[in-house]
DNA sequence: ATGTAAATAGGGCAGTTGCCCCATAGTATT
DNA sequence: AATACTATGGGGCAACTGCCCTATTTACAT
């Protein structure tokens, strides 16, 4: 079985040298490399059938860290290693949550890089030794970074986040009407305005992005 | 340098096989073993010219977990790596929280073994990639490590968490299917089983008890 | 070899959901 | 007084979901 492989690295020369260092494995096809992530989203949306991204985290447009969250948000099936030269905790920490699988340093060696692949794609995680660390350390002492960008001030009303509280737990309409005596259709529109203020459009969505904003 | 290593693990029989695995490298010196976490206590009270500590951590008197809090807060130069047979998410956090420096499992081979070592003892963290995997996910899943009663044996296969992973995502039944080259069928299937499982009988539901018990 | 489990795929159907359309009343801000 | 927002309620509809039925193929364990 071989493994279809995408490289996302704004330095051309990078790219090379990532190429090079796999090009010792038989098994290992490059499919097609981007220099930054609108490019990678593009061609995914042409041909999802690929196995593997390593991803580089510092890139114009979009980074990697942004490009990871909507790929994995699209195409959960595919497996993203972050492959970069920083390796600072805020990095390292914001690579994870938004759904990275392993995060290697660019000084890697040709097999550690592959290895890193192949137990990537066996279910388990890539990492250095320094950044398995780092990711213990981040576990035992929880670095609470509000989320960064996130922060488009997110105003329910009362009325919305009792709505909202039902909905997480997995009620139906006509539920949570009986629950709040209130008639369907008036769920129904609170939970359409929902909606337009998190700018989702499904239940679950609306309850994992309201947790994230700690409104439930 | 060497590396002055201690085991402790209540099976001689095992402490038997590791010392043999390390005996491919001469420079491990393997200076005293141990039954259980007090006997290894009074011996590092005598001397503690010691590098690190192989540990299990099901063992009588004194447990693994807590043998690795008192030595970490006796002796922090002390690395310590548990070296066990399971790997089930709460012992994981426990001894990253009890302050283990890596996580191995008793089916690791000599070279990896070694290489844990040396990683460790090079200020990085020893993890196999399974149990890197569990960390990340703990990292991304900072709430729920307990919940008793939830034991419920669930064992999803490996499509059924793949699928679990999509469903997590709002993706569609259609969008599931395109995603992992299924027809949209045998995904309707595949979350029916998942459902049956798990007692669910909604995405939602089925989300949040898989992330309570870090499927995803 | 034989049974169990998993993975695959399809049909049918009632009920739910997401998203439009619409309206009225109260409250608060300006 | 006018505007904006919130809360309330309704109709319609395509799409999606959850749950039942069936079936074949592969793989693994007894």
């Amino acid at each position: 079985m071989n493994f279809r492989v995408a490289i996302v690295d704004d330095n051309s020369f990078l790219i090379h040298a990532i190429k090079e260092k796999l090009s010792f494995f038989d098994d290992v096809i490059v499919k097609h490399t981007s220099l930054d992530g609108s490019e990678l989203l593009t061609k995914l949306e042409n041909s999802h059938n690929l196995d593997l991204i390593l991803m580089d985290i510092e890139m114009p447009v979009l980074n990697g860290i942004e490009t990871t969250q909507i790929v994995k948000q699209k195409f959960p099936q595919i497996k993203i290693i972050m492959l970069t030269a920083f390796d600072n905790d805020e990095n390292i920490f914001n690579a994870i949550k938004a759904g990275a699988d392993g995060y290697l340093l660019k000084e890697i060696n040709p097999d550690q890089l592959y290895n890193g692949i192949k137990e990537t794609m066996n279910g388990g995680a890539a990492m250095n030794p320094s950044i398995a660390l780092k990711t213990l350390k981040l576990l035992r002492n929880p670095l609470h970074i509000d989320n960064q960008k996130d922060k488009e001030e997110i105003s329910l009303s009362k009325r919305e986040v009792e709505v909202l509280e039902q909905l997480s737990k997995a009620l139906s309409y006509k539920a949570i009407a009986e629950n709040l005596f209130l008639s369907p259709s008036t769920v129904r529109k609170h939970i359409e305005n929902i909606y337009k203020k998190l700018q989702v459009h499904s239940k679950i969505e609306a309850v994992q992005k309201a947790k994230r904003h700690n409104i439930i």
